[in-house]
DNA sequence: CGAAAGTAGTTACAAATGAAACTAATTTGT
DNA sequence: ACAAATTAGTTTCATTTGTAACTACTTTCG
């Protein structure tokens, strides 16, 4: 058995990659990785809040409460306290931030066709029947 | 476009999960994921310089460094300086480290058989290669 | 030859991360 | 009603990680 022919070692390499490749897009709009993830769930909604969003993302709370802080000191969201529960935010995009995510989420796709260019809809369509068959396990 | 249909948050999620649980194996032998990376290599060779290592493990020099070091204090590895350069260190598995990693061997291949189970090797077949494809670009 | 550049590996220090403790608000159970 | 437990989110602090500088040795090339 070796390392490179290792299922976990594989994917992580690939994971990294990809990582490091899509980074470069929305590196070129100053966010970091769980700054992105937090701004496209947020694209996708109208109101969200804190829990929602580590949930939705796999970033923990913590990360999640900082990328919001750095979205905030960046303008690109706008905070206000949740009048049916005073502990919880609701978190939406501001103006600036409906503007990023607009201006980013074309590159991010065009990044992933790119990517997926010679990769047949058969081929793909398998291969993320086996990243689901591999995910559910516990 | 939805973050949970993005193929690098798709990929990073497995790659997540699969570490995770991967890591349950080795941990039960005390090593972190890098010490096992470096077990792995060198259960393949007889001696290796930590810039090989390095490359084969994807790690960079310093948690390489901090690998051995780690496999140094446990006595699963031998370093001897390599004469023909003596910056260099060759390093092999000590008597101890080949039994660990002759227990650990087959538990990992039992690990990933298992998590390969409900697929096909038709499948599988394409995964990998997608895999190949998706990793191979810049 | 021998000075300059390059390489193997380690160390030091700054930045990122994670676990646990914390604040403030809400829910539960009696 | 209200004390105890729970939850949303933040902060603190210890650990991990990454970058850059460093030591020791080797290679290059004038």
């Amino acid at each position: 058995m070796q390392l490179n022919d290792m299922l976990a070692y594989k994917v992580a390499m690939l994971s990294s990659d990809l990582s490091d490749s899509l980074a470069t897009v929305y590196k070129s709009y100053g966010l970091t990785m769980p700054e992105w993830r937090v701004l496209a769930t947020l694209g996708n909604a109208t109101s969200l809040t804190s829990k929602y969003i580590a949930v939705a993302t796999r970033l923990d709370k913590v990360k999640t409460s900082r990328a919001l802080q750095q979205l905030a000191s960046k303008q690109l969201i706008v905070r206000e306290t949740n009048e049916n529960d005073k502990r919880a935010i609701n978190i939406s995009l501001s103006a600036e931030g409906v503007r990023t995510y607009n201006a980013l989420t074309p590159l991010v796709t065009k990044w992933q066709t790119d990517r997926l260019e010679n990769i047949t809809d058969d081929e793909y369509h398998i291969f993320l029947k086996v990243i689901n068959s591999l995910s559910q396990q516990k």
